[in-house]
DNA sequence: TCGACTCACACGTTTGAAGGGT
DNA sequence: AACCCTTCAAACGTGTGAGTCG
């Protein structure tokens, strides 16, 4: 694996990536392996449609040594203005439901999941600003694990208990509206309330698949796409926010985390202190219930809002993202009747988007003849069955002012590209080693 | 025995079809 | 015919707790 810092050392030091520093973090403990190295946290984890892209592999180099990680999950500090790169210049990311973010990050946050896939709540929702109106792009989100451990809630706070599990397929989830106009992004916040994690490795409905018991930070990739069967992908950016991070769980261990769940999610509204669902009323449910046939309620139940109950925001953009008002122009999103694409090509992913979901039919295979990421930790990546992306000019149809930065080599090469701060809280992650 | 996981459950929210009015 | 609005039922998203598994 390479890193960017040694690819390219104008990038100085304070590149975000590395192991957890020691009492960095009050909720998240270091993980055990001292000196481990984040598998692909600062890469796009996109490999599963990246990694067929060229025919032979690449020889690598011994991993270089890694930088610090970042500090304290939600206090960390703006980045510096000069230390991100990626290849939209001008594009910045900003976190829309910050606050509940950080809310939940200061306790601890813990996402269920289940067989059958458990949606995020908090969800993912995003401003974008400085993309060019006209050209298009997608929006991906993946999650990825944050170090080699497993973790266990000790009762009072997370503790690393051994080794993590495997990798597990890597999974992207492509937002529904992609792709999109510059201009239809800036409109609306992004959300991606529809993610879903479960922990079903056979998964065959494409949600996310995660470990339990194990730390994850989700990501945002924005790619320029100059059509809905574009042969060829402009500028990528990759961008992370720590307050994002969480440990996956079939169960939710810390109770502080069911309360602001409860108290922040409408879906859980039942369970609120008024609500028929709490634990009061269960347990009087129960009891009448030995006693005899439970009686009509007819008692006045509340609205819902508790008292002092939440008043979440970012649940109105968050559910309703994908409303008619809000819904893309016809021929921006169209995403419905697609032009035949043949062969594998990024079209394939733009059109068979399920197969990066995972579907059985295309769920891609592993590719026996990569040799394993010597550094990751991980099995060899998956092959991009469907993908063949072209890298290299000829009919992209991007501006001009866009450097001709071709996805696939973008991720499996990094680039100079031009700096810009991805926006406040962000960390903006640049695909910059080889993904095998 | 214990921790992690699965499942059924009750309840609230969301969604979209159906119907009626303008 | 084309809208707009309201109603309603089904689907979906929640946390809970009992049961299961290793």
């Amino acid at each position: 694996m390479y890193h960017p810092r040694e690819l390219y050392p104008s990038l100085g030091t304070s590149y975000r990536l590395g192991p957890p520093q020691p009492g960095a973090d009050s909720s998240f403990p270091p993980a055990l392996a001292e000196g481990y190295c984040y598998p692909d946290l600062n890469s796009p984890k996109l490999d599963c449609f990246l990694s067929g892209i060229e025919a032979t592999p690449h020889t690598l180099a011994a991993p270089p040594p890694l930088p610090p990680l970042p500090p304290a999950l939600g206090t960390e500090p703006a980045p510096a203005a000069a230390e991100a790169l990626h290849s939209l210049p001008g594009v910045s990311l900003s976190l829309e439901n910050r606050e509940l973010w950080k809310e939940f990050n200061s306790v601890g946050t813990e996402m269920i999941i289940t067989k059958a896939g458990r949606r995020m709540f908090p969800a993912c929702r995003v401003s974008v600003t400085g993309l060019d109106p006209e050209a298009r792009y997608l929006f991906l989100l993946d999650v990825v694990p944050v170090d080699g451990a497993r973790y266990r809630w000790q009762g009072q706070r997370w503790e690393p208990s051994g080794k993590a599990e495997p990798r597990l397929p890597d999974r992207v989830y492509i937002h529904p509206d992609s792709p999109a106009t510059g201009a239809h992004w800036m409109r609306q916040p992004v959300s991606f309330h529809r993610v879903k994690l479960t922990n079903s490795t056979l998964d065959p409905h494409g949600h996310l698949i995660l470990h339990s018991m194990h730390k994850y930070q989700p990501r945002v990739h924005l790619v320029q796409a100059a059509q809905l069967c574009s042969q060829h992908w402009g500028g990528v950016a990759s961008f992370r926010f720590p307050e994002t991070m969480f440990i996956s769980v079939t169960a939710y261990q810390n109770p502080q985390i069911t309360q602001l769940k409860i108290a922040a999610n409408p879906f859980a509204k039942g369970f609120r202190e008024n609500g028929r669902n709490c634990k009061r009323e269960r347990d009087a449910r129960v009891k009448r219930k030995l006693r005899g046939p439970e009686p009509v309620a007819t008692e006045a139940y509340g609205s819902g809002d508790a008292p002092g109950g939440p008043c979440d925001s970012t649940l109105g953009g968050d559910i309703r993202e994908s409303e008619p008002e809000q819904a893309p122009e016809p021929q921006e999103a169209a995403p419905a009747p697609a032009p035949p694409c043949g062969g594998p090509s990024a079209e394939a992913y733009l059109l068979h988007p399920a197969a990066f979901h995972g579907a059985p039919s295309h769920l891609p295979t592993r590719n026996p003849s990569f040799p394993e990421a010597p550094d990751s930790g991980r099995s060899a990546p998956y092959s991009a069955a469907f993908l063949d992306l072209h890298s290299g000019p000829g009919g992209s149809g991007y501006p001009a002012a866009v450097p001709p930065a071709p996805f696939a080599s973008h991720f499996l090469q990094g680039g100079p590209f031009s700096l810009s701060y991805p926006g406040p809280g962000a960390c903006l992650d640049v695909g910059s080693k080889p993904m095998f």
